[in-house]
DNA sequence: AATTAATTCTATAAAATTAGTAGAGTTTAA
DNA sequence: TTAAACTCTACTAATTTTATAGAATTAATT
């Protein structure tokens, strides 16, 4: 399941998306068009930026304006910076790969092979899924 | 990412599914061979059975085994049990559907739309992962 | 230079969840 | 009757999540 700042963060980039390329959204002007408690944002947008998928303008009528294009942020992206693996497992992961502690020999693990198919599944799914196709729908 | 009682549910099924038909695993054989601490693991065994997964005989000589055949334990079942929803937002969900609270018009949701298209693929992919097609590889 | 309005940063707190432990109770075979 | 297993409830400790508070900084305007 996705936490609610990584839910916040893809509403905060769908609202973005949806203004005038030259626009600047204010913090306050997001955080009520998409219903997201506005100090909790302050918090996203800023991670959001030191990802690099938005850029910020300071001071009196600064705000934020996405960086990327929105065909190239993903919903995988956005999982990855706020929620971590994609995997089910960290053994799993390509991006977020630990060791289970509990694990005597990984290369005999059962679990491990289906769960490196289900990442790569859901992987596939989660990138084919851009801020830019969510706005179209 | 699966729960540590996902993950260890998991292994405990893979044990008795490598055990001939007619064998009743105790817990304390069950924990270690598969490097889970043996009171966590009686509560996780207590919800398996509770879902019909496994079966039990008490006393004495007494243990647990596979009620269900493994080709009819899914991924998708045991995330469902232990770390509900698949879906990576309530309102995607098929099991666990709930409304969100900062939600104004679901039918307009941008998000929803692709959040259930990714939750068909996922579910399709830990559909297709069995205990039995685990123990196989 | 002062004011205003915005982002930025750090610290803190409350709530929820997860992971694990403890111990008494019940059941069954020998 | 005893031993060895499952069953059940309660509890605890640690971690993570979801925020909130407030001071600092930046930039445009007057």
């Amino acid at each position: 399941m996705l936490s609610h700042k990584a839910k916040y963060a893809l509403k905060a980039l769908l609202y973005l998306a949806q203004q005038e390329e030259t626009h600047v959204s204010r913090t306050i002007e997001i955080a009520e068009a998409a219903s997201i408690p506005k100090k909790f944002l302050e918090q996203i947008l800023l991670d959001l930026k030191r990802g690099h998928f938005v850029g910020s303008k300071q001071g009196k009528f600064g705000g934020y304006y996405l960086l990327k294009s929105k065909n190239d942020i993903t919903l995988a992206d956005i999982h990855r910076l706020f929620d971590g693996a994609i995997a089910l497992l960290p053994c799993a992961s390509l991006n977020f790969y630990e060791r289970c502690s509990d694990c005597v020999d990984e290369s005999e693990c059962l679990l491990r092979h289906g769960l490196i198919t289900i990442r790569e599944e859901t992987l596939k799914a989660m990138e084919g899924i851009t801020i830019a196709s969510l706005v179209k729908k």
